[in-house]
DNA sequence: GGCCAGGTGTAAA
DNA sequence: TTTACACATGGC
């Protein structure tokens, strides 16, 4: 069923090639810009990137050495700006120290450490995993669970309730790390342009969704 | 002008 | 253990 799905989804809309990055330091880039995109659109949170590129702080040391306030500033488009600069920070500080660490340990005991950190939940953790430090593994987020639910696949739109659920779901089907980082970016493009909260079926190309009457 | 976006932490029930 | 709320900008 996955499987399926996934295939569908790339031949609707072809691969995505995530993660996009625009400096020459993809790994901490990638894991600044899932702490930017929580509960915010990547339009937002690319402002904020450019703005942090064009002052060259795309890099642990120097981005802690501005102080607080103008780095809050400098997020500001990514929204909860105060919280996020906060959250920048102790992740950045935290991965100065285990970011070598961190790439040898096993998928999930780096991802427990990365759950230590204060401002880093279950999907920003799975992102920087999957993205950033290549461990396969498959971040679950808002459409993953949208979709999942309005497929029948689990009985409730609650992200929380089936985190674990809907993750395992895919890795055991998918054990290929460039279809773990199609697929969960495949999914995000199919939510932006369908599978809204308000739910444009009408003209949704997956058939497989539209014949269920759960997908509403 | 309201709704929503590639969530997370905390406090109350 | 679940639920409610704070955090906040910007596009449609």
């Amino acid at each position: 069923m996955i499987k399926k799905l996934y295939k569908k989804l790339l031949t609707l809309y072809g691969p995505q090639n995530w993660w996009p990055v625009i400096s020459n330091n993809p790994e901490f880039e990638i894991c600044i810009g899932a702490i930017l995109t929580q509960n915010t659109s990547w339009r937002n949170v690319e402002k904020a990137i450019n703005n942090l590129y064009t002052k060259n702080l795309l890099h642990p040391e120097r981005i802690l050495r501005i102080p607080l306030e103008e780095l809050s500033m400098l997020i500001r488009s990514a929204g909860y700006y105060n919280q996020k600069a906060q959250r920048l920070r102790s992740f950045t500080r935290f991965y100065i120290e285990n970011s070598e660490r961190l790439k040898n340990l096993d998928v999930m005991d780096a991802r427990r450490l990365l759950l230590s950190i204060k401002g880093i939940g279950r999907e920003t953790a799975d992102s920087m995993l999957l993205y950033a430090f290549n461990k396969k593994i498959f971040p679950v987020d808002t459409y993953t669970s949208r979709l999942f639910y309005r497929l029948g696949l689990v009985s409730e739109d609650s992200k929380d309730k089936y985190y674990e659920d809907m993750r395992l779901m895919v890795e055991k089907e998918l054990s290929n790390m460039n279809d773990l980082k199609e697929f969960h970016a495949l999914i995000v493009m199919h939510g932006k342009t369908y599978c809204k909260k308000k739910p444009l079926c009408k003209t949704c190309p997956l058939q497989e969704c539209r014949t269920k009457d759960l997908y509403i």
